[in-house]
RNA sequence: CGGGGCGUGGCGCAGUCUGGUAGCGCACCUGCUUUGGGAGCAGGGGGUCGGAGGUUCGAAUCCUCUCGCCCCGACCA
C-alpha cells in the first residue's frame, strides 16, 4: 500500500483520554477511533491487525476440527428466558424491541443461540461430538468501558461451543481446546499463562483463563513458583496454616469498648490504636438458606464464590441493615462472631491463629477486645478469603506471588447448564434421553491485539510481532524528489509485492524525520530505507524495529533477507495477511 | 449506580475565579526554499465556546436544566 493512497491518520500527540499505552498507540497509529464510550471505528491498519489474529485463530480452530458458523447478533428474548439469563444477566445485556414490540437483545455471548441451533438438529449420540465456533461482534453494556479495545462494549470475539455425549468426551475436548489456545497465543507471539478461573455468569463446572502478562492488566493472578499452581485471585485456593495453632489458653473474657460511630476496619483500628491485622472482620451475607456470618482477618477480603461453596449455597449477597440487625441483634458495622447463635459462623483460615483480637460487639457503637477464636467463639474454618501475594499455595504451601494479566481467552466446561434448561437432548447408546454435555471457549480478538501492543512497544511506538503486523515491511525512501531514490523505491515496492510480502510504502513527499517517526510509531517488523546514500552501494538499509539493529543490504539480496528474517520470527509464515 | 473532573477550529491546550473584539502550539491550504529523525520563510482558511433556557446594555465566563466524555470505586469475557 502506498502511503499517499492509504487511510492511516497518525497523530503526533495522543488524545487526553487514552490511559493505557495500547489505547494511546492504537489511536496515534491511526488504527482505531472512538465513536462513543466503548465503541470504536476500526481503521484499515487496526482491521488488518485484527484480521491477522482472526486468521491464526481460524487456522488453529479448523486444525482442531472445529467448524465455523455465524450466528445472529440480534437474539430473541425467548431464548434467554428459557435459559433464565434474561433476568440473571443484568444490565450488561442490551435489550431492544422491534416494531412489533417483540423483545430482543444484542448477543453478549451465544450459548443460548448455539444450543437452540444444535437442539433442533441433534437427535442421537451418533451426531456427537461437535465443536462449532464463530468470529462475531458481541455487545456488552459494560458498566465501565475503558482502555480502548481492551474493555470495549462492542468487541470481536471468537466463541466456540462443543457438544458431547459423555463427560470424558467433553473433557477431552476441553484439553484439546486448551492446547489449541496455547498454540494460538504462542503463534501470536505473546507471553501468556493459563490459570484456573471462576466461571462467572457463563456458569459451568470449571474453567481456565489465558492471561497475557502485563502490568496494566485488569486481572490479578497468583502463581506458585514451586509447583506451578496458578489461578485468578477470584478463584485461587489458599492452603490452611501448616500447623494448627496450639489450643489457646483461657484468659480474660473479652471486654467491651465504646467505639462511637467507628465502623470500617481502618477506622476502628485507628481509634483503638491497634493494627488492622488485630481485627476480625465479620460480614453478614444472605443466602437462599438464610443469613451466614463470614469472618476474615481485618486485612483480608471475603471471596463470595468461596463462601458459596463453603456454606453449600447457591447465592450469597451482602445483607442489608435490617437483616443484620435481626441476625446479630446489633447494628450494621458492629457485627462480631462472639455470641452469634442464630447464624452459622464461617471463619477464614486467616483468623485461626489470632489472639486477643478486636471484633464487633453486636451492639451499636461497641467493639470487643481480647477475643480469641476457639475460646470465645467456635467457627467452622474454611478458605473463604480472596487470594493475594504471599498466601500459601493450596498444593504445596509455598508462598505464591502476585502478577497482573490481561484475560485474552477463557475456556469453560459447561456441563448441562444450558442443554438442560433449553432441552437440548440426545438419545444415548442405551436408548435413554439425556442432556448434551457442553463446553465453551472464547477469545477476545481485539483484546489480543491490544494485549500484544501492551507487551510489545517502546517510547517511539508499537513493535509488532511479525505474525500480527499489519504489513511485513515498511519501505521508506528518504527523499521522493530524488529521481533515482524514487525509481529504485518504486521498483523495490513492486518486486516485494510480487514476492508476496505486504509492504507499506511511504511515498509521501515530506521530511524524512516525519517518515521515520511514523515508521517507529506504526511498528512494522522491518524498515527498508532507500536514499542516495544507500544507493551509492546499490543497497537499502534494513532496520529491525525490535532490536533497532540495522545493516546495509544489497538490492539483489533484499528478498532473501526478508525470507530469512520472517521465517526466523514467524512460527509458521503466512505471507499474505 | 456512587464519588470526582472535563467539554473552547482536526489534535493538545490557555482564556472562566474577577462578564466587555475568541487566543496559542501542532495539523491543514498556497508559494518558494528544504529532504537521514516530527524543517524554514511568506501568505491563507477554519470555531453555533457540547446543547437549551435564564440573568445582564453585553455571557466562553454568572445561574438552572440537559447531553456527552474521562478518572476512582462497586463479585467483568
Amino acid at each position: 500500500m502506498r502511503f499517499t493512497k492509504a487511510f492511516i491518520p497518525t497523530l503526533k500527540e495522543s488524545p487526553a483520554d487514552a490511559e493505557v499505552v495500547s489505547h494511546r498507540l492504537m489511536i496515534r497509529a491511526g488504527m482505531i477511533r472512538k465513536l462513543a464510550s466503548g465503541i470504536y471505528d476500526l481503521l484499515p491498519l487496526g482491521l488488518k491487525a485484527i484480521r491477522r489474529v482472526e486468521t491464526i485463530v481460524r487456522e488453529e480452530m479448523d486444525r482442531a476440527d472445529a467448524q465455523e458458523v455465524l450466528l445472529p447478533v440480534v437474539l430473541p428474548a425467548g431464548l434467554w428466558k428459557e435459559s433464565g439469563r434474561w433476568e440473571l444477566y443484568g444490565k450488561e445485556l442490551l435489550r431492544l424491541k422491534d416494531r412489533g414490540d417483540r423483545e430482543f437483545c444484542l448477543g453478549p455471548t451465544h450459548e443460548e443461540a448455539i444450543t437452540d441451533m444444535v437442539r433442533r438438529e441433534v437427535r442421537s449420540y451418533r451426531d456427537l461430538p461437535l465443536n462449532l465456533y464463530q468470529i462475531q461482534i458481541k455487545f456488552r453494556d459494560e458498566m465501565r468501558p475503558r482502555f480502548g479495545l481492551m474493555r470495549a462494549r462492542e468487541f470481536i470475539m471468537k466463541d466456540a461451543y462443543s457438544f458431547h455425549a459423555t463427560d470424558e468426551c467433553a473433557e477431552r475436548e476441553y484439553e484439546n481446546m486448551r492446547q489449541t489456545y496455547t498454540r494460538i497465543f504462542h503463534r501470536c507471539g505473546l507471553e501468556f499463562t493459563c490459570v484456573e478461573a471462576e466461571t462467572g455468569t457463563i456458569g459451568g463446572s470449571f474453567s481456565h483463563e489465558f492471561m497475557v502478562l502485563a502490568d496494566t492488566g485488569e486481572s490479578s493472578i497468583v502463581v506458585c513458583q514451586a509447583c506451578g499452581y496458578s489461578a485468578n485471585t477470584e478463584r485461587a485456593e489458599i492452603a490452611p496454616p501448616r500447623t494448627p495453632p496450639a489450643p489457646a489458653e483461657k484468659g480474660e473474657p473479652p471486654g467491651e469498648v465504646h467505639t462511637p460511630g467507628k465502623k470500617g476496619v481502618d477506622e476502628v483500628a485507628a481509634f483503638l490504636g491497634v493494627s488492622p491485622e488485630q481485627l476480625i472482620k465479620t460480614l453478614i451475607f444472605t443466602t437462599e438458606q438464610g443469613p451466614v456470618a463470614a469472618c476474615v482477618r481485618g486485612t483480608e477480603e471475603v471471596n463470595p464464590e468461596k463462601l458459596k461453596r463453603a456454606a453449600g449455597v447457591e447465592t450469597v449477597e451482602l445483607a442489608d441493615d435490617r437483616t443484620i440487625e435481626e441476625a446479630t441483634g446489633g447494628a450494621a458495622g458492629f457485627s462480631g462472631p462472639v455470641g452469634l447463635l442464630k447464624v452459622p459462623v464461617i471463619a477464614d483460615y486467616s483468623v485461626m491463629d489470632m489472639k486477643d483480637a478486636v471484633t464487633g460487639a453486636n451492639k451499636r457503637d461497641y467493639h470487643l477486645v481480647g477475643v480469641t477464636p476457639g475460646v470465645d467463639f467456635n467457627p467452622t474454618y474454611m478458605d473463604i478469603r480472596v487470594a493475594k501475594g504471599g498466601d500459601p499455595c493450596p498444593r504445596c504451601s509455598t508462598a505464591m506471588i502476585l502478577k497482573r494479566g490481561i484475560e485474552v481467552g477463557h475456556i469453560f466446561k459447561l456441563g448441562v447448564k444450558y442443554s438442560e434448561s433449553m432441552g437440548a437432548l440426545f438419545i444415548d447408546e442405551s436408548g435413554r434421553e439425556r442432556p448434551i454435555i457442553m463446553g465453551c471457549y472464547g477469545i477476545g480478538i481485539g483484546r489480543t491485539v491490544a494485549a500484544s501492543i501492551e507487551q510489545n512497544h517502546d517510547e517511539a511506538g508499537i513493535i509488532w510481532p511479525a505474525p500480527l503486523a499489519p504489513y511485513h515491511v515498511h519501505l521508506l525512501p528518504v527523499n521522493m524528489n530524488d529521481e533515482k531514490t524514487r525509481k529504485k523505491a518504486d521498483s523495490l515496492y513492486e518486486t516485494l509485492r510480487m514476492e508476496g510480502y505486504s509492504v507499506l510504502y511511504d511515498d509521501r513527499d515530506i521530511g524524512a524525520g516525519i517518515k521515520f517517526k511514523d515508521a517507529d510509531l506504526l511498528g512494522m517488523p522491518l524498515r527498508l530505507t532507500v536514499s542516495g546514500r544507500t544507493l551509492k552501494e546499490d543497497s537499502v538499509e534494513i532496520r529491525k524495529r525490535r532490536s533497532g539493529s540495522q545493516e546495509l543490504v544489497h538490492l539483489d539480496e533484499v528478498v532473501a533477507f526478508l525470507e530469512r528474517f520472517l521465517r526466523g520470527v514467524e512460527e509458521r509464515p503466512s505471507m499474505n495477511p
